[in-house]
RNA sequence: GCCCCCGUAGCUCAGUGGAUAGAGCAACCGCCUUCUAAGCGGUUGGCCACAGGUUCGAGUCCUGUCGGGGGCGCCA
């Protein structure tokens, strides 16, 4: 586990605590009067005339002193003025106070930036957290598409961002492969008719990509089931493993059946269940292999079976039906909200008696979810005694807290369409919570309202209920990623096509890198797909809706920003390769480095190197990971100035020439740093345009 | 009806409650004999949808209106 470096280290975190350390000397020394301060802000000054940091602290704190903001900022900045970090410190405006830093001061933090090296950008926090973080997670009855394309880019740069941030991260995909599944049935079913030659069912799935899962799984049966037999035994012979035991007994009869019926009868012969499980493995595979290609790692695949088969789901369930969150009373209730979420009206609406229904029908088994916020409750068990999604997902939460062992909190990244699916999963939450004791509640003394009475039976019920959704809502954080609209030719590509065929993130990765880098190989023209798609991706904030320029994304020109930042890169090793020519090393650290870099240029370039750690933390507090390709941009752009102002080789300037060796050793260490949280390459030459 | 997101330059989008609202693209003008011009500098371009409110201060927070997108299953 990386260390990363101590906050404090950090220009803007010491500069704050330079700066509450002085307030805190004139409240003592009676200078200012006693009271509460707030934590500086160090913000960025939009012109130079104001400096280089400014903080508002006495404009947000002088009320509360009952002092003149002004007055309160002057004696800050006569306090500030003594420091050797500053060189000037003037009141401006309503009071804001302009910090002017020492030049030799600023420039010195490069030489913890350089000993920080590959570990710039990560730091340590206070109270670090144990995430699971869980996303993507698609059906496996299809591709990763160019929608989904968004929460992998997302979700795997957040839990870089996190885990940079000094969280211990668990990356987690779901395997939506429970065997109730109707879309999984269907996608089965549709595999099938292929294979038999039969038409496909009508809402049933089209595209090439199921003929592929069919000539495959025909492959498969051609060639019979023994290696994969023989696999799953010796695996299975080191020590126990759910998913692969469920695959070698569906194997086992599959093979039994080529034996009896050779591998034509077999297909026919062969139970659905069994083709759903190669089907679904196969697409599992093919979506695995376009997110490894996107540069997306999971720590887990979790099969939603393997918590049926191992009896969670139904423990899980008898547990909140002991605790009277679930139950099989013939009602559902429904809240009627007013705008707000106020709770306007409760409605329990009795269920039909359905009497032609046969033998063997069991009664709706209800998740009470409106108890904890849910605006109906949800159904766990059909009446013909099947288990809903739902109730997988009972179980799947509980066990969720186990990756990373003791997690601490949940973080679930779920498209646009999901959204409805956040009240839900808190009740499931919440409701496990009190199943499982794990909730106590203040009384509030309060007796039931009539709203109240429909939902609760006593009113230490309800303040159970309320505090169990409240830590719900603290233990699991829903992300939901707005839709991306993909333009092409400046018309809308849809997502999915009208032949039943899917635009899949691995087609997009390999169109860019065909246009892109048209001479390259097959390993490189999807590294170039990946770098773009991804920038394209995080370059907007996951919570708004935009546009993704498919004909600017292939296009291999400097209106693509990828190309830019990754230029400033590819500039660097250039310069820093030059430089060892002329006998010049880039990554030893001068004694004199910090009075040599005076330059403006210069000075923006420190001052924007030693954001990154800051852009990370703040990143990581409110999961605006786009800042960072901000970030990047700003950097490149920085750098390009310094380059074009400050020439670095200068042989007869040995002593400048190292100093900005060193600078430029450091633009090379955050750029890379950030590129590896954004999941992009750091490549060390960019070929000519004209090439 | 309710929920979520959005409305900022011609286009795509940034913008910690702070000072004169920014970037890329598009348009125009400059800069390669010198470390990669996939670069740099400059010009043009704005009732931050509208109306109230909170605040010393609002593009940012609150309420409402209008407009756009998405969601509200015993599907997952």
């Amino acid at each position: 586990m990386a260390k990363g470096i101590p906050s404090l280290t950090l220009i803007r975190d010491s500069l704050a605590e330079t700066i509450s350390t002085q307030i805190r000397q004139l409240q003592e020394s009676g200078v200012l009067p006693q009271g509460t301060v707030r934590h500086p802000e160090i913000q960025d000054t939009k012109s130079a005339e104001h400096g280089d940091f400014a903080t508002n602290v006495a404009m947000v704190s002088a009320k509360g002193l009952g002092v003149n903001p002004r007055e309160m900022g002057e004696k800050i900045a006569a306090a500030l003025l003594n420091l050797p970090q500053f060189r000037q410190v003037e009141v401006a405006g309503p009071g804001f106070i302009n910090m002017f830093v020492d030049q030799a001061w600023l420039a010195g933090h490069m030489v913890l930036v350089l000993q920080a090296g590959t570990e710039f950008g990560r730091t340590e926090t206070a109270a670090p957290q144990r995430i699971n973080v869980e996303f993507v997670s698609v059906n496996p009855n299809g591709p990763i598409t160019i929608g989904s394309g968004r929460g992998a880019a997302y979700g795997s740069t957040l839990c870089n961002v996190l885990a940079a941030a000094g969280n211990t991260v668990h990356r987690e995909y779901y395997i939506n492969d429970g065997v109730n599944s109707e879309q999984m049935r269907l996608f089965a079913e549709s595999v099938r008719c292929l294979l038999l030659g039969n038409a496909v069912p009508e809402n049933g799935y089209k595209g090439d990509y199921v003929m592929e899962v069919a000539e495959t799984v025909r492959r498969m049966f051609s060639q019979g089931f023994h290696p994969l037999i023989a696999y799953s035994e010796k695996v299975l012979s080191e020590g126990p493993h759910p998913v692969l035991a469920r695959h070698l007994e569906s194997h086992r009869r599959l093979q039994n059946l080529i034996e009896t019926h050779g591998t034509e009868g077999a297909i026919s012969h062969a139970d659905l269940g069994d083709l759903k499980l190669l089907a679904e493995t196969l697409m599992t595979e093919a979506q695995s292999a376009a997110l490894s290609a996107f540069g997306v790692k999971f720590d887990t695949w979790f099969s939603e079976q393997t918590l049926h088969d191992s009896g969670q789901v139904q423990s899980e369930i008898d547990t909140l039906e002991k605790a009277q969150v679930a139950d099989t009373q013939s009602y559902r209730t429904q809240l009627k909200l007013a705008k707000g979420g106020k709770i306007e009206e409760v409605l329990q609406e009795q269920q039909a008696k359905d009497e032609d229904d046969a033998d063997g029908v069991e009664p709706t088994l209800w998740l009470r979810s409106t108890k904890f916020g849910d605006d109906m409750d949800r159904v766990l068990r059909r009446r013909d005694g099947r288990l809903t999604y739902i109730s997988s997902d009972v179980a799947y939460h509980w066990d969720k807290f186990n990756r990373p062992p003791n997690a601490d909190k949940l973080i679930t990244i779920l498209g646009p369409d999901h959204h409805g699916y956040i009240g839900r999963l808190h009740a499931v939450v919440a409701a496990l919570l009190v199943a499982e004791g794990m909730v106590k509640a203040e009384s509030t003394g309060e007796p039931l309202g009539d709203i109240d009475a429909k939902l609760y039976s006593t009113p230490e019920e309800r303040d159970t209920c309320h505090a169990a959704l409240k830590l719900a809502r603290e233990k699991l954080e829903v992300q939901i990623y707005q839709l991306v609209r993909f333009m092409k030719d400046g018309k809308p590509a849809p997502m999915r096509k009208r032949d039943g065929n899917i635009y899949a993130l691995i087609d997009l990765m390999k169109e860019i890198g065909e246009a892109a880098k048209p001479n390259g190989t097959e390993e490189e023209k999807l590294e170039v797909g990946k770098d773009v798609a991804r920038f394209f991706y995080l370059m907007r904030s996951h919570d708004t809706t935009f546009d993704f320029d498919l004909d600017l994304a292939a296009r291999q020109s400097d209106e693509n920003p990828v190309f830019y930042v990754q230029y400033a890169h590819a500039r660097i090793c250039s310069v820093i390769s030059k430089a060892k020519e002329s006998g010049f090393q880039a990554d030893s650290i001068s004694e004199d480095l910090a009075s040599r870099l005076t330059h403006p240029a210069e000075l923006a370039l420190i001052k924007k190197i030693c954001d990154l750690p800051w852009e990370v933390q703040r990143c990581a507090q409110d999961y605006g990971v786009h800042r960072l390709a901000t970030y990047a941009i700003e950097l490149a752009r920085t750098y390009h100035a310094f380059y074009d102002q400050c020439r670095v080789i200068q042989p007869e300037q040995p002593e400048l020439t190292h100093a900005r060796l060193a600078l430029c050793e450091g633009v090379k260490i955050a750029l890379r740093s950030v590129f590896g949280l954004l999941g992009i390459s750091a490549p060390e030459r960019m070929e000519s345009r004209a090439s």
